[in-house]
DNA sequence: CGAGACACGC
DNA sequence: GACGTACGTGTCTCGA
C-alpha cells in the first residue's frame, strides 16, 4: 500500500446512484433513508477496501454553475431532484461529519470540478488517488497515477479503470474523452455535440484526428457524409467539448492536510446509526472492532471504545487486600457489576468494577486459586447487587467452577428483552451500541473490563428506561427472581430412563422400514422420501395425483396435502404414517438419549427468557417444550422422563383453559364468565350459546367446532385458518365467528378496543405490563396490518398467560426453598409446571403447587389447576 | 452454511 | 379479487 493515498469521492453520483438502486426505505418516523443507507454502506465498503489515508466527498453547489454562462441550456432537461432525495443530502452530510470526512463544495462548480482540481494536485505531488463515482466522465481524470472506480449497475459493484482500460475501451487517451464528448454530445446533460455524429464516428475521428480543434482543421480531408455537419456544427462542437471537459483549475481553497483521514468518531457515528435504524451497519460496526481479525481501515484508529478518550483502569492486581476491599465496599454500596468470559477448559475470568472509583479487577476462576474463599464471598450472598450482562450465564459459568453466584440485581440482556421483546438476542456489544452509543471490542481482557464498565452504564440507563415505562415491577417481581429459578431448573436438569427409548427405537425402526418398503413397491422405484422434491415428482408427475397446493419451490407435499389426497391412492397413508415415525425416531427417540449428560445422567435444557414475543419462555437443547402428546405412540416418548430416585414421583400441574380464562377477566364478558364460575366446559358453552341449542344437546361434533372457535379467538386466527382447521368452507366459518361474536358481543367490543388502543399506543400489553411493538399495524399492506390486529388480540392474552405462570415458578420456588423442601420443579411447558416430588412431600407439594398457581394473580374468574401424579411423564393420572 | 419444507408442542 | 396467518425449535434436504 502506498504510504500516500488519496480516495475522492463524487458525492452527488453515489448519492443519486444509490438513491435509484434502492427500495425507499425509511426511518420509523417516516424520514426517507435509502439513499443515505446505500451511500453509507458503498463508504464503508470502499474504505475499508483501499484504506486511503486522505479522503474528501465532492459535492455539486449552485443550480447554475460556470457551464451555463457560455451555455445557458446546460443540464436544460434534468428532471427536478425529487423532495425524498432532496432531503437526504443533509443526513449524508451529517454521516461524513460523523465519518470525519470533509464534504467539499464550491459555489458554481460541479463534484466533478473539485475532483478534477484535487486529482490534478494530487497527481502534480505523486500521490495515488482513486476517484470513486458512477458518473462515466470522470474517466478523463484517469492517469499514471490516478485510477477511477466506476459503480456498476447497482452501487455493490464497482469497475477500475487505470490508462490501460481507458484506452482497451475507448482506444483513446483519457484526455481525449471530453474530445469525443465534443463531438457526440451528452444527451444527460443537454450538450448537443454535433448533430448526426455518434459514439463510433467521434471516436474514430477522435483516434484518427487526435482532437476536436485538429477535425476542424482538417475538415477538408474529412469523408463527405462527415465534412458538412463538422462545418456546419463546429462552434458548437467546440463548445460541447469545454462543457465535458472537466475542470481541474477551479479556485478550490484547499489544503490537501485537511483531507488526512483521522478515522470515524464512533460514539457520533453510531448515534447517528441508531438515530436512522441503520441497524445492520451498528452491528457491522460493531463486529470489524470486535473482530479479531482486524479491518485496519476502520479499527486501527480509534481506541476499544466509542469515545476516543475511553479509558478505565483495569488490571489492578487482585490481591487478597483489594478483593476483600472490592467485596467490603460492593457490599455496603449493595451492587458490583461483573463481566464474564471464558471456557469450561481454560477456566474463566470475571471482571469486577468496584462501585465506587470505577476500577476494573480482572479475576481468574480456576480451581486453585489462591484468592478462592474470597472470590467465593464476592460471589456470595454476603456481597448482593450482582449486575450482569446474563445472570442466568453467570450462574452457569460459575457454577461449573463449583460457585454460586447469589445476588442477581440486574440483567442487562433481560432488561433489553423486556424493552423490545421478540427483536432476537443482543449481544453486549449490541446493547453499548444501542443505548451507550459506544463500541465494545472484543473478547480479551480490555474487552472484558470495558464490559464490566458498560454493564454498570446499561443498568442505570435500562433501569430508567423500564421505570418510565411501568415495568419495573414485571422486571423486579417476575422477571429478575426468575432468572435463578430457571438456573436452578436447567442445571439440575430432568432425570431420565435410559431404556425406555432403546426398545422403542427398535420397534418405530421396524416399522418404518416396513413403510418404506410398502411406498417403494406403490411407487414402482426407489427414491428418497424425506425429500419433498423427490416425493412431489413421484406423487403429482410419475402417479399423476391432482396437485393440491405449491410451495415457492415446488409441489407441497405437506400433512393437509396428503390427507386430501388419501382416498386417490394406497400411497398417501403410507407416507403420512411414515412422515409421523420418522419425526418421532429421528427428533426424539434417537436425538434424546444422546443429549443425556455424561457426568449428572440427566438431560439439561436451556430455557429462553429473553426470545419469544409475547413474554413465553422458549427451550432448546433439548426442546422440552414439544415432547409428543397427541398421539399415542408419540406420547409414549414420555415414558423416558422419570423421577430423580427411587420414591419421587412426577407431578404435573397445568392451568385450565387459562387463556380463555384471561379473555373473560380481560373482556368482561359475563356469559363467558358465568362458565367458569360455574365450573362448565367452555367448549360446551361456547357450542351451546353459539349454535342456540341447550348444553345437553350439544354433540361432540358440536363441541369440536366450538373449541376451534374459542382457539381461534385466543390465537387470533383468521375465517380463512378456521375454515381451515375445522375443513369448512370460508363462508361457514366466517359465519360461525359471526354468530360468536353476536352471542359474546363484549368480547367483540374487547377485540375491537385492543386493536384500537394498540393502534394509538403502539404497542400491545399484558396484565403484568410487558409490553410488545406492534409496528405491523401501521404496514401499508393490508394483509400485515390484519396480522398485526390479531397480534394485538393475542398478545394480550397469551403473554398475561406467560406473566401468570412466571409469577408462580417464582412463588412456588420460593416456597420449595423457605419450607426446605426436597421438591424440584423441572420443567414449564407454556400453561404446565412439571416437578419432581419425593413421596412424603407429595401431599403438601400437591397444596402448594395448586394454591400458588391459582392464586398467582386475582382474576375475576377463577384459575384452575389440575394435577396429575405418576412414575414418569407418560403415566401420570389425575389426582 | 443458510434457506426451505415439514412436523412437534402450547 | 387475491391474499393466507399465534408462539416457538429440530431435522432433513438441497444448492451455493
Amino acid at each position: 500500500m502506498s504510504p500516500n493515498r488519496l480516495l475522492i469521492i463524487d458525492g452527488n453520483s453515489l448519492v443519486h446512484r444509490a438513491f435509484h438502486a434502492l427500495p425507499p426505505l425509511a426511518a420509523s418516523d417516516g424520514t426517507a433513508t435509502n439513499a443515505v443507507y446505500g451511500f453509507t454502506n458503498m463508504l464503508l465498503k470502499v474504505l475499508q477496501a483501499l484504506e486511503p489515508d486522505h479522503v474528501a466527498v465532492a459535492f455539486d453547489k449552485g443550480r447554475i454553475t460556470f457551464r451555463h454562462e457560455s451555455y445557458a441550456d446546460y443540464k436544460a432537461k434534468r428532471a427536478a431532484t425529487p423532495p425524498e432525495l432532496r432531503s437526504q443530502f443533509p443526513l449524508v452530510k451529517e454521516v461524513l461529519k460523523c465519518m470525519r470526512i470533509p464534504a467539499l463544495e464550491l459555489e458554481n462548480y460541479e463534484a466533478d470540478d473539485i475532483i478534477g482540481t484535487i486529482a490534478c494536485i494530487a497527481d502534480n505531488n505523486s500521490l495515488e488517488t482513486v476517484i470513486l463515482t458512477g458518473d462515466r466522465d470522470a474517466l478523463q481524470l484517469v492517469s499514471p497515477r490516478v485510477k477511477v472506480m466506476l459503480t456498476q449497475k447497482g452501487i455493490s459493484e464497482t469497475d477500475e479503470y487505470d490508462e490501460g482500460r481507458v484506452w482497451d475501451r475507448y482506444g483513446v487517451s483519457p484526455p481525449q474523452l471530453a474530445d469525443i464528448k465534443g463531438l457526440m454530445g451528452d444527451s444527460s446533460d443537454n450538450i448537443p455535440g454535433v448533430p448526426g455524429i455518434g459514439e463510433k464516428t467521434a471516436l474514430k475521428l477522435i483516434r484518427e484526428y487526435g482532437s476536436v480543434e485538429k477535425v476542424i482543421e482538417n475538415t477538408g480531408a474529412l469523408p463527405p457524409r462527415w465534412r458538412s455537419k463538422v462545418t456546419d456544427y463546429k462552434d458548437q462542437a467546440l463548445l460541447s467539448k469545454r462543457l465535458g471537459t472537466i475542470d481541474c483549475r477551479t479556485p478550490l481553497d484547499f489544503d490537501y492536510n485537511t483531507l488526512r483521514w483521522p478515522g470515524p468518531d464512533y460514539s457520533a457515528l453510531i448515534e447517528l446509526f441508531n438515530k436512522l435504524e441503520f441497524t445492520t451497519l451498528v452491528r457491522g460496526i460493531i463486529e470489524r472492532m470486535g473482530g479479531g481479525d482486524t479491518a485496519p481501515g476502520l479499527s486501527e484508529r480509534a481506541p476499544c471504545a466509542g469515545t476516543d478518550a475511553y479509558q478505565i483502569e483495569y488490571n489492578k492486581p487482585a490481591t487478597r487486600e483489594a478483593l476483600d476491599q472490592l467485596r467490603k465496599t460492593s457490599a455496603s454500596a449493595g451492587r458490583i457489576s461483573l463481566a464474564l468470559a471464558g471456557d469450561r477448559r481454560r477456566g474463566i475470568t470475571m471482571a469486577a468494577m468496584h462501585p465506587e472509583d470505577g476500577a476494573v479487577y480482572l479475576l481468574p476462576v480456576r480451581e486453585q486459586t489462591a484468592s478462592l474463599d474470597l472470590l467465593g464471598d464476592l460471589c456470595g450472598i454476603s456481597c448482593p447487587g450482582k449486575v450482569c450482562f446474563s445472570g442466568k450465564e453467570a450462574i452457569w459459568m460459575l457454577h461449573r467452577h463449583n460457585r454460586r453466584l447469589e445476588g442477581l440485581s440486574f440483567d442487562a440482556a433481560l432488561a433489553a428483552y423486556l424493552l423490545s421483546p421478540g427483536s432476537g438476542q443482543p449481544t453486549l456489544p449490541d446493547l453499548a451500541a444501542r443505548y451507550l452509543n459506544v463500541v465494545l471490542p472484543a473478547d480479551d481482557e480490555p474487552a472484558l473490563a470495558a464490559g464490566a464498565e458498560v454493564i454498570s452504564r446499561l443498568a442505570r440507563t435500562l433501569e430508567n428506561k423500564l421505570a418510565e415505562l411501568d415495568m419495573d415491577r414485571l422486571y423486579h417481581d417476575v422477571e429478575l427472581p426468575l432468572v435463578p429459578v430457571l438456573a436452578e431448573m436447567e442445571i439440575d436438569g430432568v432425570a431420565v430412563d435410559p431404556d425406555v427409548l432403546q426398545t422403542m427405537s427398535h420397534e418405530t425402526g421396524r416399522q418404518i422400514e416396513q413403510l418404506v418398503e410398502g411406498i417403494y413397491r406403490l411407487a414402482g422405484e426407489e427414491f428418497n422420501i424425506n425429500s419433498p422434491k423427490q416425493l412431489g415428482a413421484i406423487l403429482f408427475e410419475k402417479m399423476g395425483l391432482p396437485v393440491i397446493k405449491r410451495t415457492k419451490t415446488g409441489y407441497s407435499t405437506d400433512a393437509s396435502v396428503l390427507e386430501e389426497l388419501a382416498a386417490s391412492h394406497e400411497i398417501v397413508n403410507k407416507l403420512l404414517e411414515y412422515r409421523q415415525l420418522a419425526k418421532l425416531k429421528s427428533t426424539y427417540i434417537d436425538a434424546l438419549p444422546t443429549l443425556v449428560n455424561a457426568t449428572t445422567g440427566r438431560i439439561h435444557t436451556t430455557f429462553h427468557q429473553n426470545v419469544t414475543a409475547t413474554g413465553r419462555l422458549s427451550s432448546s437443547d433439548p426442546n422440552l417444550q414439544n415432547i409428543p402428546i397427541r398421539l399415542e405412540q408419540g406420547r409414549k416418548v414420555r415414558r423416558f422422563f422419570v423421577p430423580r430416585q427411587e420414591g419421587n414421583l412426577i407431578l404435573a400441574a397445568d392451568y385450565s383453559q387459562i387463556e380463555l380464562r384471561i379473555l373473560a377477566h380481560m373482556s368482561g364478558d359475563q356469559s363467558l364468565a358465568d362458565a367458569f364460575n360455574k365450573g362448565q366446559d367452555i367448549h360446551t358453552r361456547t357450542a351451546a350459546e353459539v349454535f342456540g341449542v341447550p348444553m345437553e344437546q350439544v354433540t361432540p361434533e358440536l363441541r369440536d367446532r366450538a373449541k376451534a372457535v374459542n382457539f381461534g379467538i385466543v390465537y387470533g386466527i383468521s375465517d380463512f385458518g378456521l375454515a381451515r382447521d375445522l375443513r369448512v368452507s370460508r363462508a361457514e366459518a366466517g359465519s360461525y365467528i359471526k354468530s360468536y361474536f353476536t352471542r359474546y358481543h363484549v368480547v367483540k367490543g374487547f377485540i375491537d378496543q385492543k386493536i384500537a388502543e394498540a393502534r394509538n399506543r403502539g404497542y400491545a400489553s399484558t396484565l403484568l405490563n410487558r409490553r410488545r411493538q406492534l409496528p405491523d399495524l401501521f404496514s401499508s399492506n393490508r394483509m400485515t396490518r390484519a396480522f398485526g390486529e390479531r397480534t394485538a388480540i393475542n398478545t394480550p392474552i397469551q403473554g398475561s398467560a406467560a406473566d401468570i405462570i412466571k409469577l408462580a415458578m417464582v412463588r412456588i420456588n420460593e416456597k420449595i426453598k423457605s419450607r426446605n423442601m426436597k421438591t424440584k420443579m423441572i420443567l414449564q411447558v407454556h400453561d404446565e409446571l412439571i416437578f419432581d416430588v419425593p413421596a412424603g412431600e407429595l401431599d403438601s407439594a400437591k397444596k402448594l403447587v395448586r394454591e400458588h398457581m391459582e392464586n398467582a394473580l386475582l382474576l375475576d374468574v377463577p384459575l384452575v389447576v389440575d394435577l396429575k401424579v405418576g412414575p414418569n411423564w407418560y403415566d401420570v393420572r389425575k389426582v
